[in-house]
Parts: C-alpha cells; sequence; structure tokens
DNA sequence: ATTTTAAATGTACTATATACACTTCTAGTT
DNA sequence: AACTAGAAGTGTATATAGTACATTTAAAAT
C-alpha cells in the first residue's frame, strides 16, 4: 500500500551555517568559511553546510554541522530563514535552511580549521560566495545588528573575561559606527549585568583596563520580571 | 550514472500558512483556519496548508495555498518559521516552513471560505490545533506584535479607508492592551503618512469619525532616507 | 431646545538619549 | 626620580521622546 502522501514529491534539504566570529585584536567581525574540497563548485567559498538526514531535525543538523567543523557543542545557534528557489543550487534542487551561529574565535583551534578547510574571514572583505550564500550571510548580518540591540548576545562572540572597551569595540564593529564611550558605559553598567573582576588585561595599554564578565543568571532573573536588555545606538 | 547528491535522503515539503484578520466590529483579531475534510486529522482544525510541488518556490508554494483558499493574489505574506522536528506530522516526515499573512476580512468573499471549509476563528478562543500548528501561530502572533511596532503593515489588515478609531483598535487588538487615544494619533499623526478624506464613517456615532488612507509611497520615500516607522508603545 | 454618544483635541511632566572634554593610571624612557 | 606617552576611565547639561491626563465638539435622536 502507498502512503497518504505518495502523490507528492520529496526534496532534497539542507542546512547552512553562517558562524560569525569577532576578532578581539583586529576590533573585526568575521566569518568562517570553506574552501569546497567537493563538486559542485570545488575550490570556491562557501558557507559551512550539510543535508538533512532522516533522523534528525533541522536544529539537529545545523548543530551536527557546526559541531563537525568547529568541534565545539553548544554553541549560539539561530535559524535565520529558509531559502527555497528552484534553482538556488545547479547541482539539483535543494532546500536550503539557514542557521547563523555566534562562536568565540578563541574557542576554536586553528588546526581543526586547517583539517576542515575553514578560514576566518573578515566581513569588510568576503570572497564571492557560492550559489545564494551571500544572500545569507547578508540577512544574517541584518539580523545580528537587529540582535544585539535587544538581547545579550553578542557575548557569545567575546570570552568570559572581556573588557568594557573590547565590548564596544565589538558593538561598533557590528553597527559599523562609532558609539560614544560614556553613554556606551553608562548604558551597559546601569543594567547592572556585568560583574567587575579583580583583574585588569595589561596587553593594550600600560594602565591597563579592568575585566568584566556578563552575569547570566541576573538578566535571565531580571528578563523573566519583565527587563529588556538595550544597547541600540540611533 | 547516479546523481552527485543521490546518496542524500529526500523530504516531504510543505507551507503552512498562518492567516490574519481583523474584524472591524467585534473588534479581534482572528485566524482562518481549515476543517480538515482528509486524514489524517480529518475533522480537527489546522492551518492552510500543501505541500511544494517540483516547480514551485517555497514562496510560490505558500502564494498558491493562500489563493487557492482565498482567491486573492498579492497578499501580504512573510515566512516565519521552519519546522523540522522528524516526528510533528505523525503521517510522515513532513517539514513545513511556516508563512503569515494579513488580509483584510471584507476583501474576502464568505462563499469561497465556505466552499473550502475555512473559517475565522477569534484568537482569543482558538480551537485545538492538529501537529505543532499552535506552536506556530503563537510564533506568528509574536512577530505580528513586534512587526506593527515598526512597519506600516497593520494596514494591511483594514480596509483602504480607515478611521483612527478603527487604526487605534486594531493596534489594542494586537497588543493585547489599551493604548492612550490623544498619544496614539499624535504619534501617527505626526508622521504624516495618513491622508485624510473628506468622509466620515458614520455607522458607529451621530458625529462619524474622519476617513484616513496611508499613503504608501509616501511612507516608502521616507523610508529610504532613513525614516523609521514607529508606533511601539511600552 | 435638550440629551446622548462617540470623536477630537493640548499641555505639563518624566524619562531617556545625546553631545561633549578632561583626568587618571602606569609602563617605559630619560 | 622625573617625565612622557597612550589608553582607560569619568559627569553634566541639553534635547528629544514618551507618558499621563480631562474637556470640548459634532450631530443624530428625542
Amino acid at each position: 500500500m502507498t502512503h497518504i502522501y505518495s502523490k507528492y514529491p520529496k526534496h532534497y534539504l539542507a542546512v547552512d551555517c553562517i558562524i560569525f566570529g569577532y576578532d578581539i585584536a583586529e576590533k573585526e567581525l568575521k566569518l568562517l568559511l570553506i574552501k569546497r574540497s567537493f563538486e559542485p563548485a570545488l575550490g570556491q567559498w562557501s558557507l559551512a553546510g550539510g543535508f538533512v538526514q532522516e533522523n534528525e531535525s533541522l536544529d539537529d543538523a545545523a548543530g551536527r554541522v557546526l559541531c563537525t567543523l568547529t568541534g565545539l557543542s553548544d554553541l549560539y545557534m539561530e535559524q535565520l530563514y529558509t531559502y527555497g528557489e528552484t534553482k538556488r543550487d545547479p547541482g539539483a534542487r535543494v532546500i536550503s535552511t539557514a542557521y547563523f551561529a555566534l562562536i568565540g574565535i578563541h574557542e576554536l583551534d586553528p588546526e581543526i580549521n586547517k583539517k576542515n578547510g575553514a578560514h576566518w574571514r573578515s566581513i569588510s572583505s568576503l570572497p564571492e560566495l557560492i550559489f545564494d550564500h551571500r544572500v545569507m550571510v547578508d540577512r544574517a548580518l541584518k539580523e545580528l545588528v537587529e540582535k544585539v540591540k535587544v538581547y545579550p548576545v553578542g557575548f557569545e562572540l567575546l570570552p568570559e573575561k572581556f573588557t568594557l572597551v573590547q565590548l564596544q569595540n565589538l558593538y561598533e564593529a557590528i553597527y559599523l559606527r562609532n558609539v560614544d564611550k560614556r553613554n556606551f558605559r553608562k548604558k551597559i553598567l546601569s543594567m547592572e549585568l556585568l560583574d567587575k573582576q579583580d583583574e585588569k588585561e595589561r596587553e593594550t595599554s600600560k594602565k591597563g583596563a579592568w575585566y568584566y564578565r556578563f552575569n547570566v543568571e541576573k538578566y535571565r532573573e531580571l528578563a523573566r520580571n519583565g527587563f529588556f536588555f538595550n544597547l541600540a545606538v540611533s
């Protein structure tokens, strides 16, 4: 007996991951891209992707792709959009769900990258990407800008301990504009979500800059009570 | 010769549409739901959906489903989220991309609804829905609330001509809270996007309320120059 | 003429966002 | 020991936007 749905066509389904990182030294937002080692489009740059298997959800598939590539699990990850144009992949019709992920570059072993053909590339000078991957990246960038305004996701791109200067530089790299130092500090500190550490970062200045940590528990507690994170600039 | 992707599994792909309408008289947000006339889940309530065909994009599929159901094309429509849990449909593994659409209830011929088994149901008293459709609706509702704050999409739910009272009632129905009449009017009128008509709505009061029209061209022009629509309330 | 009902209107206050420049700290140099 | 250099750190005044709030106006019905 044929299945009730059997008169409908089936499709290849993929996930593609837009993986953001932030380079503290260069003060630049980066993307983890793959130099393809297989056809079609061998040798060209692409997002990390993979086909959705029978027994895994979309989220699982994206998590698997991310974990295979980075060796990391429990990354910040979010579904972005599903791209379903019939001709988007010249190899065959493939529908692809894009995910964006945020990872601290420091967490990632450069050896793993080498092994996987993965490279961090600056947002400001991206190579040409295959298929509609550039469209995905542009959407992810927009989403990231909106997201960091009202959710404390920027911290995912920094190490556990970070300075206010580093945090501000990150926001400037995402917003692509300068932010007033005093207003930025006033705003973030007034939320009382950052715990000042007894330790200074001493690489970039003689004076040194105090380390802070983002207090996730406190944020969750406040958010439950209707608190809204906000670091938007106009 | 087998195709390069042939080692990967294929999947059923569907679209489901969360169709919002607004009842001016009842001042209530509504959803267009289907009483299923086929298995699985015959007789239960569901969103309007359909399978994605070989030769159509996801957007096309959603447009087709909407058009089949309502007889209307060029509806306001937007991709919402893709649901890919393996067991979400008990009939078979089906990945579904949810779209939300906004339509003016007045535009829709009640006869077409009858023919299609479609019914407008109040958001405040929705029946139980099949599969994960309730989850889709909840996400769409959240999205709608955020959307009407910063984009002029609420007008899609009203007739061409509407009064400020009707517009405010719509926002109150979406926000699920009362809004100050004077502040609301001040805000929307200061944007100078509404063209006052020489005609009054006379059904609901002796005095009558002036009709307005939303000026799309003006909005587009302003938006190009960095203007941001905003009818958020805190 | 009076009543009734919903539409229409303005101002004072509060909170948030923005603009802006000097002082502090400390390692390295003289 | 004093000086220099370079980045970290800090406060206030102004402008803008958000909020709270009550009376008048219009017109149909009696």
